[in-house]
DNA sequence: CGAGATTTTGAGAGCCTTCAAAGGCGGTGG
DNA sequence: CCACCGCCTTTGAAGGCTCTCAAAATCTCG
């Protein structure tokens, strides 16, 4: 996308000196718990999520490798989210420090980093909308498109079939759903002839028909950099 | 909050040189155009919205004086939100490369501005958390207590009664509710002594009841801010 | 004072939830 | 290798929250 100077990846370097491994289910940080660090996801996915008073749960974003987590971290003594894996992950931990003193170094790179959190912001306004205003179908199929895409983002390869990863509960808990409804918004759109469904395995049949069940837009596309001031 | 150096004064009000009137009603933004200026809202408020293709539409923000607007037009072409004033309103438009020459001169401008999008990405999180599980009533109350907030930061003095400035139809695009269902929901809030209303006005009459219907959480209190880097 | 926008109210329908239970699948220990 | 256990998926039935449709009442502004 952008190419970086030799010092831009240096300190990004640094950023990824140390690592932490996590289990699948466990979690990274806790909602309300105080926090000075920032992480960058190496392996796995994980996902942030908020939990309400009656126990419900909202997942805000899934996470793939080298997104960026907790950067709220920056902001507030304590946690507004809460971070977990959803499957065994690597994730390499820095302080706020080091984020300061980058910022500082190379404004290319703190510029670059308010791109991620832009495209990061449009993302979270598609779900708020989805949420807000469309169907139990859409909001599924929405997920689906979704997870597809950035998994792609790193498997180039990767073919109409794909492990999806998520349980129903976790889909309604992004959804705003119930499991139970998931599931036959599910089937629901298989019979429909837009996906086939084996074993945890999703392939997308029909994705045009999909896309405009979803009211997808693609936030990591449409991009215009030229703004960026010089690399250090 | 934070004491600012003269250099970052200056750079600041650079962005404020130029002045943009705008009209109660009138759009400063439409989605899908062609986008390349920043905003600050100077005077009156204004809101940011996305329209679905069966035509509802979600409101994402309101937006107050003093907030940046069109952060957006940084990274993306087409705009992914359409900006309209609820009220006559006076805007301070800048270009892309000013915000890029601030980067690069202040770095602690830049990570204030990192804070400043934090804040706001916190704010979305909750409104999507409301959307995806909490009940009608919740979200209006949430509304009420939000538009208070944020009014009372402007206006210190500002007391338990003030003008809402919302429509009812504004309320239900904001919480992804039909305006009859937000004005039902009104009236029981109301009945339950919560509120109180005449002509446009609202009083918060029993404000803990309130924030404990609307599960509210203050995004703007509990910053940790002592990670900037110093200021130029 | 009139017109359009906004608020209010009622009735009925539909989407999604809740509650409940059965079926499937993978993993673990004997 | 099999039995068992827990988690996940699937299915059914009933209920409720919110929507849609419709119309009257009220307000705002020119």
């Amino acid at each position: 996308m952008v190419a970086l100077t030799p010092g831009e990846h240096g300190a990004l370097e640094q950023l990824e000196e140390r690592e932490r491994h996590i289990r699948r289910g466990a979690t990274l940080q806790r909602e309300n718990d105080v926090c000075s660090e920032l992480f960058i996801l190496r392996k796995g996915t994980m996902m942030s999520s908020v939990l309400l008073d009656d126990g419900s749960r909202q997942i805000l974003r899934f996470l793939f490798p080298g997104d960026m987590m907790a950067i709220s971290s920056l902001v507030y003594r304590e946690a507004p989210e809460t971070i977990t894996a959803l499957t065994d992950a690597v994730v390499c931990p820095f302080e706020r420090s080091t984020m300061s003193k980058l910022i500082g170094d190379h404004p290319r790179l703190a510029a670059l980093i308010m791109v991620y959190s832009q495209i990061e912001r449009a993302a979270l306004t598609d779900r708020l909308a989805a949420l807000g205003r469309t169907s139990a179908k859409a909001r599924v199929a929405a997920i689906l498109i979704e997870m597809r895409n950035r998994m792609r983002m790193l498997d180039k390869g990767l073919s109409k079939t794909f492990t999806l990863g998520l349980t129903q509960e976790e889909i309604g808990d992004a959804t705003g759903l119930t499991a139970v409804h998931v599931n036959r918004m599910l089937r629901q759109i298989e019979e429909e002839g837009m996906i086939a469904r084996e074993s945890g395995r999703v392939t997308l049949v029909d994705e045009r028909a999909l896309q405009r069940a979803a009211n997808f837009v693609d936030r990591y596309a449409g991009l215009d950099l030229g703004w960026l001031p010089a690399g250090r």
